[in-house]
DNA sequence: GGTTTAATGCAACTAAGTTGCGAAAGTAGA
DNA sequence: TCTACTTTCGCAACTTAGTTGCATTAAACC
């Protein structure tokens, strides 16, 4: 179960996510809100709205959590197995709808990936 | 410039990667050498083993860091872009040697990836 | 409005990883 | 083998991400 009650923060965790489409760290959420809510609470919104297929988390490449919006996951069918594109010069994450085909391994049962892209974001090619 | 005195803290975490070609997690090393070496140490061996080429970084599912032997790489070369494959049941990481295409991305250079295939592995399937 | 209980704030904690500095130990050359 | 030079090490203190327990606050439902 995640979000049950509509809280003033939560309502504020869930305006970043609609506002624009970027993956956000979990550091910089806090950042972001610092004034607001306390950290414990942003680490706790967050997880509630994983749990409710809202959003997705992933480790960035330095091993840090983000998140970004889900699409089309619910509480029973999360399915964001997409991979993700981390610029090396200004630290942006963006989720790629790319499929990437994994050899078939034998004696191993694949459950899920993750793919981390990196090098030069648009931005930062120009 | 990595390792340049054989230490024998040195040849201890050496010894650990040429004995058996798993990968090592950064926190299981430093159980591991308990008693024999502070964790600084363990860090800064690593570090300099890996600007040689001998071992190669990268981050498991919960973000933590882990090595694993090189195969062919040098300090002027690094050339291990393989995929990893982590069981949720064990823990146990394995360095895979399958090549991973990756689709090309537009307004996008990608340099590098780490790519970290989840599930189950051998000894835990049966 | 009053009651219930989920959600929050706060402070204290855990754990990974880093830094600075004085002491110890490789290594090369005499 | 002894010396001198410089890398490496140990230790303690620090930084930062993430977690936990508990008392307080505030949604939601009547
Ligand atoms: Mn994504
Ligand atoms: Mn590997
Ligand atoms: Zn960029
Ligand atoms: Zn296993």
């Amino acid at each position: 179960m995640g979000i049950v009650r509509k809280t003033k923060a939560v309502n504020t965790v869930l305006n970043i996510f609609e506002h624009n489409n970027e993956a956000k760290s979990v550091v910089n959420l806090i950042e972001l809100v610092k004034g607001e809510m306390n950290k414990t609470t942003v680490y706790r919104i967050l997880d509630r709205l994983e749990q409710d297929g809202t959003i997705h988390c992933f480790n960035g490449k330095d091993g840090l959590k983000w998140y970004a919006k889900c699409n089309g996951c619910s509480e029973n069918h999360h399915y964001d197995l997409h991979p993700h594109f981390q610029c090396t010069n200004c630290d942006k994450v963006e989720c790629l709808s790319l499929e990437v085909k994994i050899p078939s391994l034998k004696n191993h049962k694949v459950d899920t990936t993750d793919i981390l892209l990196m090098g030069q974001c648009s931005d930062c090619l120009t």
